[in-house]
DNA sequence: TATATACTTGAGCGACCGCTCAAGAAAGAC
DNA sequence: GTCTTTCTTGAGCGGTCGCTCAAGTATATA
């Protein structure tokens, strides 16, 4: 006795609410927000996610992990030094993208100080993305694209802030976020 | 006829709610929150203020104005290029500070999505920011002590989002803010 | 001291918050 | 068709939000 099966895609629906946390964060989304770009009643609602916390939590992980494999993935194709170049383009380029700030860096900034779950979440996937970049400039270094006298990991943790900066200065309209990124890949060439 | 006057002082509890607003954003901080640490009733709050966006006005203001002051004290001291040089570690030491990141950045941040006034405030002062760095890189070459071939804008640009950057992740235990402070110092010193 | 003028107080407004749950609708098993 | 199970629906809960306002209180003038 098999009963009818739910009309919603969930997969699909944890990527709406990402892009839409993404956007407006986390106190910024409210429910109704969430009913009616997801087309969901609160009861469909609860029933899939549980709480609002816990689907911006599932956003959270999506975003981190897709980001995890789009950096993988480019680093297969171009190796790891012209990935770390290329990166920061691509990243302020991303047209489908519903900002051009980081996700995790926004999520952090403004959770915080409340010390939330999400928080900590957030903050432990922006560590993962670091070492990710430690990775590919170690990779780069033995490759013998950048100078042996470099700390991979000192190299990673400037890399990622600096595009934490260029990402957020890409929402400025008085900025040219372009001149930044090439700037940030000019310096790689430079190690 | 002259009646009583304020018990408070305005121009102390601008300054403490700036603080406020600074570590735990504009969503994050409640009136309930405000009235108990600033100690004043609902009453006295919409007398003094009119509303809470009025209040993070004034608290922006104050935020961005001090920064400049600050930053202008800091090269009339040292000269440009040594408080260009300087003001990173700086603004990481601030031991007094609510927070590590810029409270420009982070209304920015929040809200930008909502086509909200205060956004647009912050990004002007932002904006101004950005117009002392140039001013300094350009008075440093002037002087001699940054080649000719730089653009100050442009250079004024990048420090300002590798400002951004650090401060957020000086807000991050597993990141050495220190070392980052240090390399934007040294980027300086190589132009 | 009497009065006019402000400041202080706190109950409480309407709106919205995240969320619950009982009732109705749909679909596979028999 | 009938039954069972799940999904869908939406009214509405208790709580908090930003904010108002009338009553009470303190102070400088006259």
């Amino acid at each position: 006795m098999m009963p009818r099966r739910p009309e919603y895609d969930r997969d699909a629906l944890i990527a709406r609410a990402r892009d839409i946390f993404w956007r407006q964060g986390w106190a910024g989304t409210s429910l109704k927000d969430l009913e009616r770009e997801l087309k969901l009643k609160p009861g469909s609602f609860y029933a899939a996610f549980g709480s609002k916390d816990a689907l911006y939590g599932l956003a959270l992980e999506r975003y981190a992990q897709e980001g995890v494999a789009r950096l993988r993935a480019l680093a297969d194709r171009l190796g790891p030094l012209e990935a770390l170049k290329t990166q920061p383009r691509l990243v302020i380029e991303a047209s489908g993208a519903p900002a051009k700030s980081c996700m995790l860096a926004k999520t952090y900034a403004e959770l915080q100080a409340k010390d939330h779950d999400l928080a900590e979440q957030a903050g432990g996937h922006m560590a993962e993305m670091k070492a990710c970049f430690a990775d590919l400039f170690r990779q780069a270094q033995e490759a013998g694209d950048i100078g042996p006298d470099h700390d991979p990991n000192r190299l990673a943790t400037r890399y990622q802030s600096d595009l934490l900066g260029l990402r957020l200065s890409a929402e400025r309209s008085d900025v040219d976020a372009h001149e930044i990124a090439a700037d940030i890949a000019a310096d790689i060439d430079r190690l």
